[in-house]
DNA sequence: GAGTGGTCTAGACCACCCC
DNA sequence: GGGTGGTCTAGACCACTCT
């Protein structure tokens, strides 16, 4: 009975179908076909839409949901991942307490300007040099202490309206203000860290002296199609906290 | 023709097939009964083995191969993973030049002594304060330049005969170095950072001055069955280099 | 009970490697 | 050509969630 696999989407070159399908799911959450928080067809139903097996499908599933971009729950169905819930919120937080709790920052905004891309944003970012951006500043606080200075740049181009007011209104993290606001999911980022002396505006933010060691974090993250949307340096004040990883 | 699958090993809580066969076959890695670098049976000999069918050993492996225990290779077979090949002598090594490349680090030990455990050391370690360990010194310098200073400390029970001479003539990294001279295999590691001053005995091996700020790396290694063997602290020069880490 | 994801099987064929 | 992993299918049954 099993018939040589029906090609699905012939491409130029070998693909399995199930990696097709994965690139029709991307295209169908890059569309907003299915929006963050809401659930997508049931298997069977994609089965039946792409004209594979339900095992094809599933697999596709799998790949998406061991990158976090869709969250499987038994029973109801299989979901859009966000950055709205509570758990998710500070997906990308590596900083916890030396005793291994993951603390809820809390965030204060210092202000929000328009400016030019410098060349290693630009490049970051995939814009010319020169292109007009927005600059946030926040701390964030952890247990009531300033532990973190965020620096963090993007596009204005794809953020118009962005301002103080509107993202002062946002709770909580910024990505899912940005989601929710925009419709912009972040779904990964690489991070780049390095050790620093404090400067003059460092220490006046955190409340240290100038020269303190800082641990910089440079992240760029990234939404669908691998495309960078944010640059970001944070200054993090490593004192009964540190930052957590694991390696396999 | 699908009967209900003949549970190969009946749990008391239930425990999918593949999952018993996944512990069944990381028993045999520890037991030693296929060695790093060797290749473990094919799917169909271990699908005949343990009476499942091709698809649910293939899930296990699956799993293992994703956590880098085994390395999957087509046509050929399915290999236990090792430190000691080229690419994968420095796994764990996340450090990169900025522009960046990965580079291979060359090693100069400094000291191996014998001491007791301290408290924290021994907590990571899951051993007795006071249980005597063995700590290495090394330097590792990235093209020609000293960047890393690591404080290496094992338990002197696992690690008989351990010293100098013995570590010296270990081409490359450690994690090689233990597999080969003690069977005894690294699978993952959890690492903590913080920003530091460079104290004198750093500024000292790094050729910097003392105060100069460092990213200091603590790390838990662990074998299987996630037994702590390795605490270290590696003491590093982010100056044209840094760590790097990608998040999803 | 109906619907969803999760497990397991059996079998066919493909892509790759090596003799 | 024969062996290995890799893909795909079709179908059965299990576990979980909601109603």
């Amino acid at each position: 009975m099993p018939k040589p696999a029906a090609a699905a989407l012939p491409g130029p070159s070998f693909r399995p179908l199930y990696d097709q399908i994965k690139i029709l799911l991307t295209q169908s959450l890059i569309a907003g076909e299915w929006k963050p928080g809401e659930a997508i067809p049931s298997e069977m139903e994609l089965a039946a839409r792409y004209r594979v097996s339900q095992g094809t499908v599933r697999k596709a599933i799998d790949a998406l949901a061991s990158e976090s971009i869709l969250v499987r729950r038994q029973g109801k169905g299989t979901y859009v991942a966000t950055h709205t819930e509570p758990n998710y919120q500070y997906r990308f937080l590596r900083i916890i307490s030396n005793s291994g709790e993951k603390h809820h920052p809390v965030t204060s905004f210092i202000d929000v300007k328009r400016g030019k891309a410098g060349a290693e944003i630009a490049r970051a970012l995939a814009l010319k040099t020169g292109a007009p951006v927005i600059t946030i500043h926040r701390v964030l606080a952890f247990a009531g202490r300033p532990l973190i200075l965020d620096e963090i740049v993007l596009s204005s181009a794809l953020f118009p309206g962005l301002d103080m007011d509107k993202i002062e209104q946002s709770r909580g993290s910024i990505y899912s203000f940005l989601e929710t606001a925009y419709g912009l999911r972040m779904i990964r980022a690489e991070e780049r860290l390095r050790a620093v002396s404090a400067d003059a505006f460092a220490a006046k933010q955190l409340k240290i002296k100038t020269g303190t060691p800082l641990l910089s974090v440079d992240r760029i993250a990234f939404t669908y199609g691998d495309k960078p949307v944010e640059w970001r340096r944070g200054l993090c004040l490593t004192d009964g906290y540190s930052y957590y990883n694991e390696l396999a």
